[in-house]
DNA sequence: AAGAAAAATAAAAACGTTTTTATTTTGGGC
DNA sequence: GCCCAAAATAAAAACGTTTTTATTTTTCTT
């Protein structure tokens, strides 16, 4: 009996009409069965159910997503850059997508993904999407100030969430970080240590966060009744070697800043190997305050105070969303903002070597 | 006529029925044309391509998926564990994932992602991907000596591609990394500088590279004529976590060992921050080696010497295979096994503080 | 011009499932 | 038992594309 339910599972893979010719119901009943529809007697179930469990059939995709027009995947969008050579890029993406992942648990979606080069290439991943029924929603991020995919897929109604908002009024579901807050409550944190020369290693400004933390950074400043130095605000690719690069590049200048406020976990250990390999000491001769999407800043040395929201929780809300999303509900209803939280580990001021104002 | 363009694209979308209607050829004619089928006269092929962009018509992957019997998919399980607080989990996947996207780029493959959360996780969803038709292939990795994702592939005729290799000989398309020569060349190293106590930094025994790498830790001491420390073979999960506390459990011991050759950057983060919380210096108390999949240890302080094999090239190479095996290629002829490139950037005796014996 | 063969195109079938429409069966009331 | 309505099941159609089979058109030879 083992050895013939193993054989069996060899043979042609089953399909509805398999069941047909095993129970002599029609392939319409056995759907309706397997679909558990309540026009089906229970006694024709049961009879269903055992012969599609003694050859182990399973509904083919292919014909699933033709007759319901629905591909039952949800697709993202996962941006690499071709930053040099292979190093730590987008290394947030995992966890990301394993928020995603964690939301589809037990619905009918899959998850598939599509990398994404640059932002031309993410507006052509976009419409190929919605062209060819390639999945029945969107998640991306990396989201631009005018951003193409936004406004083709509010265009076309095609459900998607976005990991960021961009910089129009237009009502889509997304979920985001609360940067503007987020940059200022960092450089606030630094000006009232004392600092002034406060440097912003940011991403560029073409991305609509990128912008808000340049106006959270500003109001930090204005707040205090000084001026923002706009001098010390680096814009880049968000690599290990940009926030390297930027360390070697500010702090040979005649003004040099004293403090650091970094976007990711990535060049806040490139900001920590410049300072290394300058000789400069964290806490010491310059501060840092770093972004964490992953818990990571725990483990440089020092450990290094941060703002942190894990990524994959975002991830989640991202698939939660989706999911309504497709099933019609209100972009309005889908949207929510997080506000990281502050891990102090340094004090904000060289450790008192700064005079406080 | 911009506007007219455009008004066409708001249309529903367009069918192979949609350009019959226009062109007065049947659907037959213009599915071959598309497809570029030498029975179709040029002339008629002109007419249908022209109809064709002018409504800007893309084959329904639904329909084509149903009809051709192939998903177009490559599916690559992805493993997150359920490794604590969401911190540095898997990041080089999503280099994988750039490079096996490359593979695939102008290709009909799209890739989808499975999140796995362990070897029957892993199990389930090969099962269910060769079962509903999810992909016409399958690209997976967390290799066990004893996988029964490739039994199933193997019997199942199913096109796959391991990265790694399991420790059963059967014949399927793999590639790897040489683990057993570069915990091996690793272990020499510091061997030839003078350790003796030398720690592991290693995954569980169920990997098949773990026990690589353990046979390549004990083939350095046997061949320098020393007994391997078998007491200092961590076995943990990779996470940053697990390599800061293998460095407290064993600096705590009376014979503690003097160096530690670590399995990823993630584990050498680790292992680096115990050090610093325990006031311990690399290159001086105790010696580090690496292994990088993304070139990370660069930008550690002080940066550590490591055998770096880009990960991105190993996805690519994982990508390549998977079209030639769904192409029917002979899985014998598609293997490969990378041996990584030693960076050194330090001394392996603690800069002459150890005796060469 | 007629006939045969090749080229070109159309009609029919296929893929597997779900949904709509049609038909049959069952149960209740008289 | 008959009639009607509800429940259950079957037949037909649908989804969009590709492939197989059938038919028509064109070209070439005599």
């Amino acid at each position: 009996m083992a050895t013939e339910m193993h054989r069996a599972r060899r043979a042609p893979t089953p399909t509805i009409k398999t069941l047909a010719e095993m129970t002599g119901y029609s392939i319409a009943t056995i759907s309706k069965a397997l679909r558990e529809s309540p026009v089906v007697a229970p006694a024709t179930r049961d009879i269903i159910y055992k012969a599609a469990r003694e050859v182990g059939y399973q509904a083919n995709a292919r014909g699933m997503a033709l007759r319901t027009g629905k591909s039952f995947q949800a697709a993202v969008l996962m941006p690499v850059t071709a930053a040099r050579d292979y190093e730590w890029d987008g290394v947030e993406y995992t966890q990301t997508l394993s928020g995603i992942s964690q939301a589809l648990e037990g619905t009918d979606y899959r998850m598939s993904v599509h990398v994404i080069r640059d932002a031309a290439d993410g507006a052509d991943a976009a419409r190929r999407i919605v062209d060819q029924g390639l999945a029945d929603g969107l998640i991306f991020s990396g989201i631009l100030a005018e951003d193409p995919r936004i406004d083709l897929l509010v265009a076309e109604h095609f459900p998607f969430v976005s990991m960021g908002r961009c910089r129009k009024e237009l009502d889509y579901a997304h979920v985001d970080i609360d940067n503007e807050w987020a940059a200022h409550a960092a450089t606030a944190r630094l000006v009232a240590g004392g600092h002034r020369r406060i440097a912003l290693v940011n991403p560029e400004r073409r991305l609509s966060y990128a912008l808000d933390r340049i106006d959270g950074f500003v109001r930090a400043f204005r707040e205090a009744g000084l001026d923002a130095p706009m001098d010390l605000i680096a814009e880049g690719d968000l690599s290990t070697h940009f926030g390297r690069q930027t360390v070697i590049d500010f702090l040979q200048r005649d003004d040099a800043p004293t403090a650091f406020v970094c976007i990711n976990e990535s060049t806040t250990l490139g900001v920590l190997s410049g300072l290394g390999s300058l000789g400069r000491q964290v806490g010491v001769d310059v501060d840092v305050i770093a972004y964490d999407d992953i818990n990571v800043s725990a483990y440089f040395t020092p450990p290094i105070t941060t703002f942190y929201q894990p990524i994959e929780v975002l991830g989640r809300t991202l698939g939660q969303f989706l999911l309504r999303r497709m099933e019609g509900e209100d972009p309005k209803a889908l949207r929510q903002v997080f506000r990281p939280t502050l891990i102090a580990r340094q004090p904000d001021n060289l450790g008192g070597r700064l005079t406080q104002n």
